[in-house]
DNA sequence: TATATAAGTGTAAAAAAAACGCTTATTTTT
DNA sequence: AAAAATAAGCGTTTTTTTTACACTTATATA
């Protein structure tokens, strides 16, 4: 049992941190909650939020922890994006950061919270420069979520739990860069199975309004078991 | 600054470590090298190779230091596959692990240094119980390496220098875990342009001799800067 | 010299993706 | 009250990609 104590007790120990990129979507662009440091180091620079990961947390509750404090939300998509662990990285002291992405609803709630964390919602490509290698966490865990929304409906997480298909086609063309053809998207969606169709019409945005549609999460969920390939 | 003085210096810290899954290709399955551990605590153990990260130490470089112990390999394809951070994962103390993959090829050098090590190769899908959690570990490396040969030309850093077109399509064959059409696969790979083919022949597994080939680095990083998907 | 075998080439059929025209429901304008 | 405007929704044709499969070739072995 010596060798056992041993074992652990002779490593070295380090500070690590869980970072938060914060992706929402705003009518028609994918937006990034960015924070003023109001503490030093790096005191007024823009800045992802983060925190230093408690001895007895694990590191997934560290990350939703940050994310509950800034914007009140809990159990929301969240995942690990990147492992930054060089030495040199933070100029302040050693640390490991361990980097999470997340998809949130952009609603009245964050709006509130958002002030008093003197942060602010910046659409992606229209990034401030931020303090160490947060531009490059921000880089990355866009590039991990455009290639997973290619074959994952993993944006309705953005989304409110009730949209419309041309909604949903504007967070696809933002979320790749590119415009699909509105015909083709619809039937490829639709096709999929996983969509459950409302009675409602949303008239906001068109005279003949659209319909409603709800994410069926059963539905995707056994498809997934079945094996089924997603591709957008 | 006495501010940032005490943002680092009141934070937790903690033991990090780093675990390798280390694939390799053997004919014509998908292999995995694990160790029998020599010390305790899970002595005599089936278990990934890894260990703690120094204080002065990139992460990445760790995971490099140990494949190089452990293979005498240098420079080799590495990426991280995950990472495991709850704080009972480890019985014998609370340990943050990064988790990195990486792609060999088999050849005496390792087969040497497997010996000494207590190590073995496996076939992927005839794994022993590992310690821990690195029964996940595995499973999640290759479902990473499954997703990303799907759109990448991952694989050659698991073949020869130099292979055959037949060769190259058992390894997808492993991969992938279905049979692909061979006249199809050929066509697939080589309309990508990134082979180079060689004048001579290998004659080893048929009668005719199949051409030998080399992955064209080059040509590939060209390509994909280009903006070329590659999907298989 | 014939035979067996994996390598390599070509083509036809099927399926999927892309392009695009037309109709519909509703509001706003005339 | 009718006409115009507009985004939503439905369908068809064309093009491209994928899949299936037949045939030829080189060479060792019987």
């Amino acid at each position: 049992m010596t060798g056992n104590l041993n074992f652990y007790a002779n490593a070295d120990k380090h500070l690590v941190a869980v970072d938060c990129i914060i992706f929402g979507f705003d009518k028609e662009r994918l937006r990034l909650l960015l924070f003023k440091r109001k503490i030093a180091p790096f005191q007024h620079k823009w800045s992802l939020i983060g925190s230093f990961i408690h001895a007895n947390e694990n590191v997934s509750n560290a990350a939703q922890r940050v994310l509950k404090e800034c914007t009140g939300l809990q159990d929301v998509f969240m995942e690990v994006s990147g492992c930054y662990g060089d030495t040199n990285r933070d100029s302040g002291a050693r640390v490991i950061s361990i980097a999470h992405y997340s998809l949130i609803r952009l609603n009245q709630t964050n709006e509130s919270t958002v002030e008093t964390y003197h942060a602010q919602w910046f659409d992606v490509d229209e990034m401030p420069q931020l303090i160490l290698d947060h531009n490059q966490m921000v880089a990355d865990a866009l590039a991990q979520l455009r290639r997973k929304a290619k074959y994952q409906p993993i944006g309705f997480e953005l989304l409110p739990e009730k949209f419309t298909i041309p909604q949903l086609k504007t967070l696809y063309d933002a979320i790749h860069q590119k415009k699909l053809d509105r015909r083709n998207f619809r039937k490829r969606i639709l096709s999929m199975n996983i969509l459950k169709k409302l009675d409602e019409k949303d008239k906001r945005s068109s005279r003949k309004g659209a319909f409603l549609y709800q994410f069926d999460e059963a539905a995707y969920k056994h498809l997934v078991e079945k094996g089924v390939h997603f591709e957008l």
